[in-house]
DNA sequence: TGTACATCAGTGAACGCGCGTTCACTGATGTAC
DNA sequence: TGTACATCAGTGAACGCGCGTTCACTGATGTAC
């Protein structure tokens, strides 16, 4: 079964083992995007170790994969995080953010399906959510859009409810594409741009429009 | 295994089991969402026949659940056209569609996920939506739109753009909190009437305002 | 009017497969004496 | 400096299960003579 010619961990080395496991499980879930497709033999063959062996780092499928599930609730949100660094102002700032989170939406169809596809019917999902309500991005995107609401947006409606509005329209536009690319869609940034305009979460003009 | 004393269908009429496999199979389908959740063994023990019966009608369960899905295709469909009877205008009935769009997602979770869950990534999803491209529904969104663009609506882009972005933000707005329920939502006919208006989907003020 | 028979609607048992998980084990390695 | 031993990092085989699907069959029913 060593076919791969592994050598196992010295003695008090065993922990790196489940290093491996865990990158493994995240590799195989951001590529299936569904948990129900990575397979405990799958991850073992990948670490080149046996399927028992990872029992001993992770109690069961469901824990393993909630461990794999968080780390690419990590990954996503430092990619929007990075996204900001740089910015000019606030609305700059949230734009940047807007065009990460569909970039990253396209660029990892899995990493994000895995994140944000509805699971909710049925089983509770084996990466359970409830930890992650909507992941500390949520929390991050309605700081971004009440800075703009403070910084003069033009607005009509709380922060709160832009930021979820905006946060519905990005998903739209990362979820439908995907779903039916038969489509013609146009560019992904024009939609974002769009979304951004449409609820008025751009600078102010300094003096009005003649 | 006949334990539920169904009465088996005299000579000439096995088609009618054609058509109570198809509603089982539809109905666990709207209730799971997901295609491989549906078992020909569950399709079988709701009809009160035995697995290979199901044979004698679908060819595998790939034709099963392909035909299980063009019939929730068409039930989504039919609510939103049956929506947009007795409107008055072409704004209102693209807003009572777009209303009825969200309801329907809300109301038959498990119908929508079945039909949009983003299901691309690796296998090409056992009910083949390439035959489905965004369904009729997409084109008679198309339709309503252009018709509110030739009404006069005030927009900034081709009707067929206002369509996709109409139809990414109510998807978002359906799935996003379809799959992250512990958000605190706005009720959704106010993201509904947002989307609408911030699209420019409005009837066109007869005056100037002040 | 009666009967043999082809046909039809379905059954019952089993197949091979892949899954998550368990259990008894092996062999190398560091440590205590 | 050498050796016995506890411990650790894994292995190999198997379990029970549910899945889609196949195959040989059964028994009722309509029809032909």
């Amino acid at each position: 079964m060593s076919s791969t010619g592994r050598t196992r961990n010295r003695r008090g080395q065993g922990e790196q083992l489940r290093q491996q496991i865990l990158d493994a499980a995240t590799t195989l879930l951001s590529q299936s995007g569904d948990a129900d497709a990575v397979g405990m033999r799958a991850v073992a063959a990948a670490c080149g170790i046996t399927p028992p062996s990872v029992y001993a780092h992770f109690a069961n499928k469901a824990d393993l994969l909630r461990a794999a599930t968080a780390e690419l609730f990590d990954q996503f949100d430092r990619a929007l995080a990075a996204a900001e660094s740089g910015a000019t102002d606030p609305f700059d700032a949230l734009a940047r953010r807007a065009h990460a989170y569909v970039q990253f939406g396209d660029d990892n169809p899995g990493i994000y399906r895995a994140l944000f596809a509805n699971t909710v019917l049925g089983r509770p999902a084996v990466g359970d959510d409830r930890a992650h309500p909507g992941s500390a991005s949520f929390r991050e995107l309605v700081a971004a859009v009440v800075r703009c609401v403070a910084a003069g947006a033009v607005v009509d409606r709380p922060g709160e409810t832009l930021a979820v509005e905006l946060w519905a329209g990005l998903h739209g536009i990362v979820d439908l594409r995907a779903t039916k690319p038969e489509v013609p869609w146009p560019p992904a940034g024009l939609l974002t741009d769009d979304a951004l305009t449409h609820l008025g979460l751009r600078p102010p003009r300094t003096k009005q429009p003649r």
